[in-house]
DNA sequence: ATATACTTTTAGATTAGCCTAAAAAATGTA
DNA sequence: TACATTTTTTAGGCTAATCTAAAAGTATAT
């Protein structure tokens, strides 16, 4: 496969996102509006990236993406989440910063700088966001997010995500020193309204709602 | 000054780089051979340059570049050097390997991003090859480079460039121990033929001959 | 001073990536 | 099944960046 213009990739970067969640073909008016353009654009952007085999296409029956496109579309993926770690680990961004600037660092070309970049972060496996970074090959680990508020006393997670991004849960959030990345335990969950105690980063211990808890996305440790 | 895109960029960091060498105006072949694009190409170019008052420019004869686009160019060679000094100090890339990629980070916009990296590389004032970086004013340190052989006994100094760049003269000196960085200090000048007694990194002492020392550019430490 | 050579600009074309408007196909509904 | 709605494609146009070929301007050299 030759390589891609930015454009190129961004698109099959947006077909790989929506093949992944939905299964089935992706339908032209979908990729338009991931990308904030028109779906006329995307008939013919469609054309050109199955010319070069990257997807297969039948018009009017949508889209689907190719091994070689797949490949690909990780690799750019691969990118995107190791220069997030960089920017959070190494230059101190907050995690919620970072998406544009890896939008714009995913489509440096040269391999050699990727595996240093690799090496230099030693290894990661997820990005600042919780989200797997695929190998060289496109292999990803997978980790499965939970909501908080399924699991049970005892167990140790990750928080990876939010459910809820509004700005007021978010402050809330960093009010009481819960972030991306805080380690927790559960000590105790109560029955009757679902609230928990649960121990940040092995040092504070706090309680929180059952609302609270189902807007947090974890992964076990 | 808005901003510019990628090829206006690349094409005015060509003038600016070429008005510092020379002095008078900039020529359109000029700047075509620097950028290997055609004369008509560049003709087309710096019009709309002009336009945006980064160049002046009088049909027929030649480019002057504006304070706002120096100031401009100085930005984007100061993120080149800055992506440069990464490379070498953090991901262990040779000096000669980091230009072309360089070359595509230059043009990741984020201003808050390039103080950062700034910041975490400890704020340095030259990049691998010894040119200078510009502050975020686009203010430079000057730091004139001398011919080695021309430097009397008892100088310390750093290498920063080679004169001769051919496979052969770079295989010898990464034979004796003489690369880019290398802190160099002369203990001894030989009258007769011009060869010296230098001391590499305050370690190991080696005996140059003048052909050799006149090759090798250097910084006063 | 005039012919010749070189440099620069213009004219006209091409490609990538986007758009709007209109046509065509597919889907949903009575 | 037939009509209406929605989706998708096509037609045609625009801008940025490039090119080739030709015209126009500048410099050089006898
Ligand atoms: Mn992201
Ligand atoms: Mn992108
Ligand atoms: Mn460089
Ligand atoms: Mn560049």
């Amino acid at each position: 496969m030759s390589t891609l213009s930015l454009a190129e990739e961004n698109y099959l970067k947006a077909i790989y996102h929506l093949s992944a969640s939905s299964k089935k073909q992706v339908s032209t008016n979908a990729i338009a509006e991931r990308l904030t353009t028109k779906p006329a654009s995307v008939s013919d952007m469609i054309r050109k990236l199955s010319e070069k085999k990257v997807i297969t296409y039948v018009k009017y029956q949508g889209v689907n993406i190719t091994d070689e496109g797949k490949k690909y579309a990780l690799n750019v993926i691969r990118k995107h989440r190791l220069w997030e770690v960089f920017l959070v680990d190494k230059l101190k961004f907050n995690w919620d910063e970072v998406h544009e600037i890896a939008e714009q660092l995913e489509h440096i070309h040269s391999p050699l700088l990727i595996s240093r970049l690799d090496e230099f972060l030693d290894f990661p496996k997820f990005d600042p966001h919780g989200d797997p970074i695929p190998n060289e090959d496109g292999v990803i680990s997978t980790r499965p997010r939970m909501v908080l508020s399924g699991l049970s006393s005892g167990t140790s997670c990750l928080l990876v995500s939010m459910k809820d991004t509004g700005v007021v849960f978010l402050n809330y959030l960093d009010k009481i020193g819960l972030k991306i990345g805080t380690k927790l335990k559960i000590t105790e969950v109560y029955e009757f309204d679902g609230s928990m105690e649960v121990e940040a980063d092995q040092e504070n211990s706090m309680t929180i709602s059952k609302q609270v808890a189902d807007n947090l996305l974890v992964v076990s440790e």
